[in-house]
RNA sequence: AGGGGUAUAGCUCAGCUGGUAGAGCGACGGUCUCCAAAACCGUAGGUCGCGGGUUCGAACCCUGCUGCCCCUG
């Protein structure tokens, strides 16, 4: 099966898969192919700190296109899906049209569906906010929403509720009253060729023990040494999986090796989050198996 | 070899003075429109080391065996 023939250089390409599953590699030989740029859709891959242990592309793969919305993050900065498709909204327009690759589904179901125009929220009433649920709890917040917006969201998970008090009380009207208003998606689907790579667990597995295996041999320890003296928990950048666990390896606080295995699971069950969310959010999108990738990818390079 | 301790879910452990077992983590499945590599929800796992005894009834009491840990020699 080769269904990358089919690929228009005229159309922007969007490549979703789960970590490890060598969509990077696609998106590079598809870029050279066409001359196009790659742009990244992984909301942790933006931030500049964990180069090694994000997987980001290599300045040999930047040599041979060029990538965007890659590291150019600063580690304590905050970042957003908003943030992000303002970032992509001019980029979708190049020419050649880019290729988009990355792991986030939301960033992908927000570019390709639209995300509600909802202001941003100033950071004095997300303090607010937190201050209010540390003292108060969940169910006072939860008691302050529109009855509409209480119905729609999970009010079990704290994150969600956080962000809908923040936005009614931010804009005066309620989070599932924006979501309801029409928002049109930057990049419409039909005009792109869409990409899901399939990675049955089983095969995916290994490949994330390899592939940690060799961000400790590039220097992923190094890289945490050099984040230790600022290390903060609160930050986005901090969320990089196996930032955690090497962080407190270097602190002295468990083995490498119990770093290794908590690591690999936590990667594990990302894996398995993204593949729910492409199965369920991408059901139109073109389908390609990892294990057939190497294949595909090494073809592109004969055309 | 002797003395002491321990054995409960894949792992770490909880189970008042006997009423046929729970948690956390992990596994598996799912949700998710602005922290998403996040957050959240659900499900399945145990002949309570093995045998015998006491009892209406034993994870719990008695006993033998086995494994592991500690102490002494």
């Amino acid at each position: 099966m080769n269904s990358l023939k089919g690929i228009r250089p005229d159309r922007p390409v969007l490549i979703a898969g789960p970590t490890a599953s060598g969509k990077s590699a696609l998106a590079l030989a598809l870029a050279q192919r066409d001359g196009r740029d790659v742009v990244n859709a992984d909301a942790i891959q933006v931030f500049g700190n964990w180069r090694v242990l994000t997987a980001r592309p290599s300045s040999d793969d930047e040599k041979r296109a060029r990538h965007r919305l890659y590291g150019h993050v600063s580690g304590d900065a905050e970042y957003s899906v908003g943030a992000w498709l303002r970032e992509i909204a001019p980029l979708v327009d190049l020419n050649p049209p880019p290729v988009i690759v990355g792991g986030t589904g939301l960033y992908f179901s927000a570019l390709t569906e639209g995300l509600a125009d909802i202001p941003t929220v100033p950071a004095d009433i997300r303090n607010e906010a937190a201050d209010r649920l540390e003292r108060h709890g969940l169910p006072a917040l939860l008691n302050e929403l529109d009855a509409l917006t209480r119905a729609r969201i999970d009010i079990a998970n704290t994150a969600r509720v956080l962000r809908a008090w923040e936005v009614l009380r931010a804009t005066g009207e309620g989070l599932a009253v924006w979501q309801e208003r029409p928002a049109p998606p930057v990049l419409d689907l039909s005009d792109c060729y869409t990409l899901v790579v399939n990675a049955p667990r089983d095969w995916l597995m290994p490949r994330i023990a390899n592939r940690f295996d060799t961000m400790l041999d590039g220097g992923a320890v190094d890289e945490a040494r050099r984040n230790l003296p600022c290390w903060n928990t609160r930050w986005q950048s901090s969320r990089a999986i196996g930032a955690a666990e090497l962080i407190r390896y270097l602190r002295g606080e468990i083995t490498l090796d119990t770093a290794r295995e908590q690591t690999l699971i936590a990667t594990r069950q990302y894996a398995k989050r993204q593949r729910t969310w492409f199965r369920a959010r991408m059901r139109d999108w073109h389908r390609i198996d990892a294990e057939t990738l190497s294949v595909s990818v090494s073809q592109l390079y004969n055309e």
